[in-house]
DNA sequence: AAATTATGTTTAAACGATTAACCTTTCTAC
DNA sequence: GTAGAAAGGTTAATCGTTTAAACATAATTT
């Protein structure tokens, strides 16, 4: 069971009769012009026959960077999470760096945790989709120099670079859509949490109703914990639909939002659109499948993540740590569900 | 924009006034009978005043081992895949590991790529979705005694450690479950594809009808590409439909072959289960919504994932390279489209 | 009192690369 | 003929740890 011993420059030296460090100068292409082409060949010859492989770890202590980032999502087995981590996977890899996850669980200590972890395996920088109330905890490791660009999520008044969509206008496009369609009584389904994105949907879904002198009461708008359960949602849903008048269209603020309320609506037989008409975040397979295909604001992932990585790697690579807060436009997919 | 220096054992060597060997028994709690309590207790006073993080991949370096683990599916976007990926994170960071994904697209170039990569980066094993007619390549790994475990793919005759679930089974349970509900011509959506754990699905189908006297012929079977399109599944399922008899259930051999069958399904106004009854491989929220919930086949993720880690831990610290191969059992989820 | 054992700490090599600085030998020029 | 440059390589330090072996001093045994 011993291990194959791996083969290392010391073992091409050896072989082709040369020093060490002749053999990695010319296996990365330097001092080109002193070396003699006949020992350059041979070298790459032997390490072609030896197959060797170049030790990461040992080129990661010596030069400081390990061509590695942390992706911190909420959680990885979220479609919304794991479709994003697709598209940085690809994005990094195209780029030569790796990436390890870790899903925060929208909990402080757990995502403190794994990012203190990552940073003392010397990953290069992160992507961080950040919990609530994390701003000390990400000033800090600014402090340290770690750099890092958060997406999806972002703070007031903070100075970290991030690329996230513009929530405001997307919920405000939505409840506009709504209005547009004739709904009168629109409800709300969001999260009671301290996360500015989403209380950006709020305000933009505030700001659409005012502007168009809408009729809402405070009872509108129903805000779920971030752990909601099913009944949690069943609840708040039964709330808008008893009110006097009802709703007559709801807007959910994440795509597990929709899915709950959907299971619910599809159960107690509410008619979607006649008399209730939804827009939700986000997309899932599932929109395609409830009676009613589901109008919903699309998210440019695609751009969300490359983005993303572009920036991290600028920051890494030019030690360049200048500002970058970006918003991305959403589009309204309409469908059946807003007719 | 200079990087704040990292602390290291030598600057808590220099404060203490000793010997950076001794910093580092006393923080690995080494040689505790021959370390005065004293210099013990300041060192590690100092340690926590300069909030020393050790240098993971100096560690990695020295020790010949990186806590990481890989972990290749077949595309993190994949619910099936993002939902495995979560449950390893979990049981890899509990045990003190952290992990590198990548997604092969069940492209053999792309997945031989990938772990190679992080073989250079000395992950210490791997957990692998294998593509198909990867075996050659499994096998090389195996000689370079890389540690990896197989999970939901697996290889006949081939001594590869795997864990999966009994796919004859789980598929023969399946269509014995559409019989005794009376079905008579039961169709099958299944990838054209190698991969043994999808055939097997086949086999236990074909297994079920066969002990049962039930009538099927060839064209029972509609095997689709695995990168398929919508439009490819909407022709095999209509051909299926069209069939003199008709089929009267459809077993789907993965959540993405079902979640594209019920879309058509749902645009043709096929009545399920009237028409048509439906099992369905795996879960997916989308099947909640649907307007008769799917029945499905559940897989235990949770064990499957579980399972994969304990293996592979087990072989990466015990030397131990026994073959480990499990088949699961599934559990027949029965929901409204198949009564 | 010498020899042994215990106690507490340091030295130095190693992990596998990178790279600045140095060393030879051969050419070229005057 | 000899200085200086050019060509081709080597040496050795370094990254931040770990750990076997050595060392020094104190305590105990005989």
């Amino acid at each position: 069971m011993e291990l194959k011993k791996r083969i290392g420059l010391k073992d091409i030296a050896q072989q082709v009769g040369v020093s060490i460090a002749l053999v990695s100068y010319v296996l990365n292409n330097q001092k080109e012009d002193r070396i003699s082409q006949e020992v350059a060949d041979k070298i790459r010859q032997v390490a072609k026959d030896l197959n060797y492989q170049p030790n990461h770890i040992a080129k990661s202590l010596k030069l400081q960077k390990t061509f590695t980032i942390g992706l911190i999502v909420a959680d990885i087995s979220n479609p919304y999470s794991s479709q994003i981590a697709r598209i940085i996977e690809d994005e990094a890899m195209a780029k030569g760096y790796t990436v390890i996850f870790g899903s925060s669980d929208e909990n402080l200590e757990k995502s403190t945790a794994i990012i203190k972890a990552l940073v003392n395996r010397q990953v290069d920088g992160f992507i961080i989709a950040p919990v609530a109330d994390s701003q000390a905890f990400l000033m800090e490791l600014e402090a340290q120099n770690v750099p890092f660009v958060l997406v999806d999520r972002y703070f007031p008044n903070k100075a970290f670079s991030y690329i996230a969509i513009d929530n405001y206008e997307a919920s405000f496009n939505a409840v506009k859509h709504l209005l547009d369609k004739g709904r009168k009584n629109i409800g709300l389904v969001n999260y009671d949490t301290s996360l500015l994105h989403m209380n950006e949907r709020t305000r933009g879904y505030k700001a659409a109703l005012s502007i168009n002198k809408a009729h809402y009461t405070k009872d509108f708008i129903q805000e779920v914990s971030t752990e909601h359960s099913q009944s949690e949602i069943e609840t708040r849903l039964n709330h808008l639909l008893q009110l006097n008048p009802p709703i007559d269209a709801v807007l959910f603020c994440s795509n597990k939002l929709a899915i709950s309320g959907l299971k619910y609506l599809k159960n107690a037989k509410v008619k979607v659109p006649q008399e209730l008409a939804i827009v939700a975040f986000d997309y899932a397979d599932a929109y395609d499948l409830f009676a009613t295909s589901i109008t919903h604001v699309q998210q440019p992932l695609e751009k969300l993540g490359k983005q993303a990585i572009a920036a991290l790697i600028g920051k890494i690579e030019n030690y360049d740590n200048s500002l970058i807060q970006v918003h991305l436009d959403t589009t309204l997919i309409v469908q059946e569900s807003s007719v």
